[in-house]
DNA sequence: TTATAAATTTGCAATGAATTCAAAAATGAA
DNA sequence: TTCATTTTTGAATTCATTGCAAATTTATAA
């Protein structure tokens, strides 16, 4: 499951905050953009770094609170995979995900069919979000581990 | 799901730690007796707070250490899904977890068929544990809402 | 039992991810 | 431009979790 890395324009990612209700400003382009060209898993400081090369004065602050403004409308999600970092993911069509316990890294998995239904026959429950989260050992830790 | 609450003899609680190679300490058969005995789903100052009352020099770093203990020991497991409490579950038998977004409440669930036989079928990729979360609005909230 | 070594517990200090807050800057409307 | 509102910034703070060293407990041997 690797996607090909797409360009988006500064007007596309405006235009997807508008239509979301955020106000379109600098950070905010340049936060959704980096999240929806890097197919990685960051955390807010993995953002704040790969972008305040780029953008001198932005804050760590800022990078927090874009990406939970970010989450709040839906644009991007937000993992709990691990239980020492958040991190956000640009990809918000569903499916599950593998973290590494030995390297860390974390893998975009498809969902199986069954749990997408299974979601939805919750009776009198109300389902926002379906996270699935398999750990272990991902496959070049597992040859290099001899 | 719901479960009646079965009561552990110190002698079970003290088989069962040495059957997995721990020393079975009167912290630590407290500790694996509340995960066993209550079937929430609670932090560590949570099983801090419980058992203290009735074990007066319980420390808090005491409940982090055999929490990790008990987990890699397979006895209990680790719940990531609440960014900012570690939650910890005592029924180890593979299951899913909803979380209520307005009460915070964790309810267990039913783990789809086909996600265990999912797991299996990750060429490559050793998997060692699987999570399926949900969160949204539970039952009660949702009545409660209006 | 007593002595000794090893493992465990304790409590306080330290860490670090995430948040608060108030001042400065940017934005939009008139 | 001016004014009001929103956003950004960065330093200070919070708080869950961990590190550490001293005190205690436990297992074993003599």
């Amino acid at each position: 499951m690797k996607e090909a890395k797409k360009i988006y324009t500064k007007a596309e990612l405006k235009a997807e905050l508008e239509a979301a209700g955020v106000r379109a400003t600098v950070q905010r382009i340049a936060i959704l953009g980096f999240m929806r060209e890097n197919p990685v898993h960051p955390t807010a400081e993995v953002v704040y770094d790969a972008l305040s090369e780029e953008f001198g004065s932005l804050s760590l602050t800022t990078v927090y609170n874009t990406l939970k403004l970010l989450v709040q409308h839906g644009l991007i999600s937000m993992l709990t995979i691990d239980d020492v970092f958040r991190c956000f993911d640009g990809n918000v069509a569903m499916h599950a995900h593998f973290m590494c316990n030995e390297c860390k890294k974390i893998f975009d998995m498809e969902m199986p069919q069954e749990v997408a239904e299974f979601a939805k026959s919750m009776d009198g429950f109300k389902v926002d979000e379906v996270q699935l989260y398999v750990k272990g050992i991902c496959k070049d830790c597992n040859i290099n581990k001899r």
